[in-house]
DNA sequence: ATGCATTGTGCAAACGGTTACACAAACACA
DNA sequence: TGTGTTTGTGTAACCGTTTGCACAATGCAT
């Protein structure tokens, strides 16, 4: 039984009780490196005696190397993002990478934060939000390895991206939909400032306007499933809508409550209702929303192979594309 | 505009550049230590100027503080945890104090990674889940300052604990229940080892028993909305029941989403169904759940607590005992 | 003028590892 | 037996900070 409250055994310490230098310490916990078997063999034995582990801290130090990696997010909660989360991590665990997660509302505690994880030289940075201005974290973060950023491009020597394509998606729903008679839309977008939410409403709006249709209304929300509700219940009174994009499924999935409860109006036949993400969520049953859904595991695939090559120092940043598709629920 | 893929700027660097020695570089970033504020003006603003903030690893190398924070959680999604989660990142960052992320559902690799986060000689641990054993983590982390974990009390010196306490709110919906005259109950587990499960599932087997009745059903599911949907569909084929009590919200839904489609069945008529957590998802329309729900706050305010407590190295563990409320809604 | 705190700064030794270099021992080959 | 390569280990410098100690300069009371 190890003793508690002790200081953690050195390597200084442990070379002496196995006779040897703390250079061959080292080595030993050191896969590739000169040092007899025999020696290793002991060494590991003694250390697993006394409880010693290298200390990661002064290795880093030494090393210029973390292995800690910056993930920037918007909500830890958020299910659009929370699927993706949870893969990445277990990825960079995977790795022996340890994520340090930065999340944050206020624009300037964001600023503060990235300033504060950059301190701690973080090998890589990935930044899920697209709340924050790539130029900010690449002033930030110029040290690092080069920065990968989920979708919004920024020309620069220090960012990877990954691009989303859902047009193709989008004219599909929009297809079904206007198939279905449906003529009067709408656009519920999530964060006003957001870049992936201009994006995403272009898709549709260019669909529509293919088909010579335009949107009706439009109202902003914060993709939460409150503001999803509200927004809808406003826009149903404020105009006459028989369709609704929306930014993403939690507000989709309030979207749909609100017309359901507060105007008895349901889906498909009344009101069409369309979500973005395809989280797990929308496939349950009581939601089964029609969905422009992105691969998860396909979007955390890319990140990782971003991140393995910049550890492969096969610099240059890259950038990598992926489309979307269409999930048939029953709410359009 | 800073120069890209330069090396970061030491203190011995900005010393030259600011005339002074490295010490006193040291001390300008040092909110109280003996400093001519002359001094310490000229060097923050010549660190302005070429970027340079104190290395935080060397720093906590000599200091014996990294001020990171390991946080041990069972998913990212659940979003059971996802609120408390995302409430003491906050926290946290609001102390400077950074997060790192172990989640991990395979329990050896569980071990793996504490004590891959242990050498990185992280100040505190927040063991949030259940899933392991809290021996193990004190083994692990014997150097640091005491653990706080959510649930499962240890009688170690490393230990500080919240208990949450839900007979009495677990008793309220009971009598509730009753009173509607339901009288054959199921529980509805998550996972079968989690400690956490046990307490709750002992709440509403007493309040039963004080009104002489008992479980007629049992089954056992993985915390997730297709487990509680799956498992109440065999449950209620199985078994003649008029009550669910599951382990969380997120199983209730599944639960109640198969009552009503698999079998017919609508709440609280026909079947009364009872979560546990009280997460936001509860109280949306669609889900409306009567639910055994702790104030998220008030335990990430106990987390906190405990982990000023331990800054402040008014060592000894402490224990912070918290009771659920009953949230009303239209399952039962 | 003298002594004595007080203040601000530099020097150098930590903190706990890694690694270039040096060197001895072991082995190869003629 | 000597030369050359390989293998395993130790020495010491370094990674970028912090901090105890020493010391000069300043202020203040005699």
């Amino acid at each position: 039984m190890l003793e508690m409250n002790k200081r953690r055994i050195t390597s200084k310490e442990l070379a002496k009780l196995a006779g040897v230098s703390s250079a061959t310490i080292s080595r030993a916990f050191s896969p590739d490196s000169r040092i007899g078997s025999a020696t290793r063999d002991r060494i590991l034995a003694v250390a697993r005696e006394y409880g010693y582990q290298p200390n990661a801290i002064a290795r880093s130090l030494n090393n210029q190397r973390s292995r800690l990696v910056a993930l920037v997010v918007n909500a830890i909660g958020n299910p659009c993002e929370a699927e993706e989360q949870q893969l990445l991590v277990h990825r960079l665990q995977e790795r022996q990478l340890l994520p340090i997660i930065l999340c944050c509302a206020d624009h300037d505690d964001r600023l503060q934060l990235m300033r504060l994880a950059s301190t701690y030289q973080v090998d890589h940075v990935v930044v899920f939000s697209d709340m924050v201005s790539m130029q900010d974290a690449v002033d930030i973060f110029h040290t690092t390895k080069p920065i990968i950023v989920s979708f919004e491009p920024l020309d620069n020597e220090k960012v990877s991206s990954i691009r989303i394509d859902g047009s193709a998606a989008a004219d599909e729903i929009i297809d079904k939909i206007v198939g279905d008679g449906k003529k009067r839309f709408a656009y519920l977008s999530g964060t006003k400032s957001s870049w992936i939410d201009k994006l995403r409403r272009k898709w549709f709006v260019d669909a529509l306007a293919k088909r010579g249709l335009g949107l009706q209304a439009e109202a902003f929300g914060d993709y939460s499933y409150d503001s999803g509700f509200k927004e809808a219940v406003l826009l149903l009174h404020r105009a006459k809508v028989d369709a609704i994009i929306c930014g993403n499924d939690v507000m989709a999935i309030g979207a749909r409550d609100a017309a359901r409860r507060v105007l008895g109006k349901n889906t498909p036949d009344d009101i069409a209702i369309v979500g973005q993400d395809g989280i797990a969520m929308a496939a349950w049953d009581c939601n089964d929303l029609t969905t422009l859904s992105l691969d998860h595991v396909a979007f955390i695939d890319a990140v990782v192979e971003l991140i393995e090559r910049h550890d492969a120092e096969l610099e240059g940043p890259h950038s990598i594309t992926l489309t979307c598709t269409a999930r048939w629920g029953s709410t359009a």
